[in-house]
DNA sequence: GCAGATTCGTTGCTTGTGTAATAGTTGGTT
DNA sequence: AACCAACTATTACACAAGCAACGAATCTGC
């Protein structure tokens, strides 16, 4: 009876998760496209080097869980719009130490602000729903499933 | 005093709810590419054939939100493996309607039963959580977002 | 101090995605 | 009937992502 046999896909949580995280993804993309003409690898690096500071790439890959080429691309045109500076190490000459320039830390702190407006009306679009319990859980999926 | 001002990355829905997808779907691409060699669109566009039956690319796309390229694309590629067929609507030639074949419907069966017990780990995983809850707030927030 | 393994980061190549342009079909208006 | 707007689906192009290979630097064990 396989064929009367209902699966409800709205449901199933890989694609629930999808679908959710594509909309929030796509809304907050606008803003930081339009504003810095930035990609979604660009402004995690971005973020990951505002709030931590001066940072190798290889330290921003174990962070945040961003693969090296993504990084690597990404510190690119970060580096290229002057919005980090790199610096080799003298003792490890394999390792940039990357950090942002008062221009990166401009664009970090408005967005940084944006982000929490907008997190904020996700958290009110839920309305009485406990928010504090989903991105509980979303932490929980989030670290490695299998 | 914007420096010491720290902004918690880890707690930022889009980026919680990116990450959270990333890991499941990766998870469970893992078992439609290796059985089936199908990428994402292609089991979307698979469950939904299997779920509702005979459906239009259009149809697909207003049931999904998939953008109208990756359903033909997904279309194109599960037609040239027989999992469905392509039939053109007489009255309307711009119309194609889609069906899965017995091979396409035995492959739904099988995903969407791997999809059960997936979503079914997914949960327990949770442990004491509100799982259902958790789906009401996806639900809510996969709805259009801005 | 040398060989081989490991690590940092980049690049090439192939594949996937989104936008916009397109071909083909239909329906409505005059 | 001729025209035009709307719609279905595909394709072309440019850009982004993922995988694997790579060069360079460093570390490890002998």
């Amino acid at each position: 009876m396989a064929d009367t046999d209902i699966f409800d896909l709205q449901a199933f949580l890989p694609y629930l998760l999808n679908q959710a995280a594509e909309a929030s993804s796509l809304d907050f993309q606008s803003v930081y496209k339009s504003r810095y003409g930035m990609l979604r690898n660009e402004w995690r690096v971005l973020f990951h080097l505002g709030m931590y500071g001066r940072l190798s790439a290889s330290e921003i890959r174990d962070r945040s869980g961003l693969h090296k080429t993504k990084i690597s691309r990404a510190v690119q045109r970060l580096a290229e719009r002057r919005f980090l500076t790199r610096d080799r190490d003298i003792k490890d000459r394999r390792t940039e130490h990357l950090e942002l320039t008062a221009q990166g830390q401009a664009a970090y702190r408005d967005l940084r602000k944006i982000a929490r407006e907008y997190d904020a009306a996700l958290a009110e679009m839920l309305g009485d729903e406990d928010v504090a319990a989903l991105r509980r859980m979303l932490q929980r999926l989030a670290q490695r499933v299998s």
